[in-house]
DNA sequence: TTATTTTTATGATTAAAATCATAAAAATGT
DNA sequence: ACATTTTTATGATTTTAATCATAAAAATAA
């Protein structure tokens, strides 16, 4: 990874919730790179040596299935720490890969120096405990969508969530451009029961898109098909 | 709920993790309370009060679909802390619902007294997030799981969860009986392909069964049905 | 700027699992 | 001990979504 933009550590999780005079050991143990678009950062099953944060750029969490499936378990955007599965005990090995969705610029944490930090900052602890809370009633929502909600549904899912992590540009449309197969994985369905699925919202002018982008046009109908009593 | 029986004091994941000059102050806040089988602890979308820990008997997790439909996220045992994805930043309502399997004891801890608790032990904090960062590896597989693991992987997988959760007893059977519509809730799937799995594996001499109890006779089996390779 | 790879597009077919229907057995409450 | 409820059992049918197949368009690399 080539190494050169700096982050101007006052962005991410990290920075921002451990104490001032905690700074610059950050800085002094903080590692900068630069990825670019594709790129694994790191891979499910490698050994753990440390902990990620975003600094420009959005990267995708995912974990494998067979040699050609997977499924998005999250995208880590500006600011967001990635990686951090491996905190708990048996973990010595990533549970899942990290791939650079676009260019961008990532801050890398060694184990070490992050167990230190949580050591001196309890309330840096404290709030990754928090933030693992969301993530768990997170997860245990999809979870159960992919258990009993039909695909649809899901997909509508998915667009919410994008639209609630990375907004709406200027120009009306959700502020990251996936691939139908990255939204497909993220959706936990195939390319292309996905890609029915979108032109059917398009028919019932649920959505619009253009290419990549997508615009929510009725939010109240996506929201609709998330409900149990919809199917 | 009756209130009776008294903990000991010394079996909860609170109790264990925090100093020890802090117990009496444990002792001081707690609620015992006598729970019986298939009693509703709290349910989905219920105001948090507080935070739960099973003394005995064993608690199943569950969120629910549509009036009949369910997936069991997990089983709280002996120790086990429940209730506790009320801690995020916005929660203000239960997101599951947590029922007694059998007739047992759970303790109550109201939130004031449990971020008391967080507070004045930073390890125990610590411990929770640790804690967290386990059950949300968990959480990952079992959605990979769910999104593209077949149904019968998912009931080996199932069954090889509660042996490591409950272990197998004297007459070398699971260590926990589970109606087969809890089996199938806890897999994801319906009754009928459960049942029909659960015959499968009983033909394939993988496992043994006894009305409710399960007996594991190939386990590298099971293993191998929870592969990606398999399909 | 041409070649190669990736992404989108779409129909046809198959497979997996859910749903529906019904009955017997077991467990539980009174 | 009997009535009621829950759980197990199993076949038939339907639905959903995955798989397979193929081609065009778009993006990216050489």
């Amino acid at each position: 990874m080539k190494k050169n933009t700096q982050c101007d550590n006052n962005t991410c999780f990290l920075c921002k919730s451990c104490i001032k005079e905690w700074l610059p050991a950050v800085v002094a143990n903080k590692k900068n790179y630069n990825v670019k678009k594709g790129q694994v950062i790191f891979s499910e099953g490698d050994p753990v040596t440390g902990i990620y944060f975003v600094y420009e750029g959005n990267v995708k969490v995912h974990k494998k299935w067979g040699p050609d499936k997977e499924l998005i378990i999250r995208f880590a955007n500006k600011g967001a720490i990635f990686g951090h599965r491996v905190l708990g005990k048996h973990a010595t090995h990533y549970p899942i890969s990290a791939t650079a969705l676009e260019a961008g610029t990532i801050c890398y944490i060694d184990m070490e120096f992050f167990e230190a930090t949580m050591k001196v900052n309890p309330q840096f602890t404290y709030e990754l405990m928090l933030f693992f809370a969301d993530e768990l009633q997170e997860a245990e929502k999809k979870m159960r969508n992919l258990a009993h909600m039909p695909v649809k549904g899901r997909v509508a899912y998915a667009l919410l969530t994008l639209k609630d992590q990375f907004g709406i540009n200027p120009e009306g449309h959700i502020d990251i451009e996936l691939t139908r197969q990255d939204l497909a994985s993220f959706a936990g369905a195939t390319y292309e029961t996905v890609f029915r699925v979108v032109n059917e919202l398009i028919q019932e002018t649920t959505i619009t898109t253009n290419g990549k982008k997508i615009c929510i046009v009725d939010n109240s109908k996506l929201l609709a098909l998330t409900e149990d009593t919809a199917a």
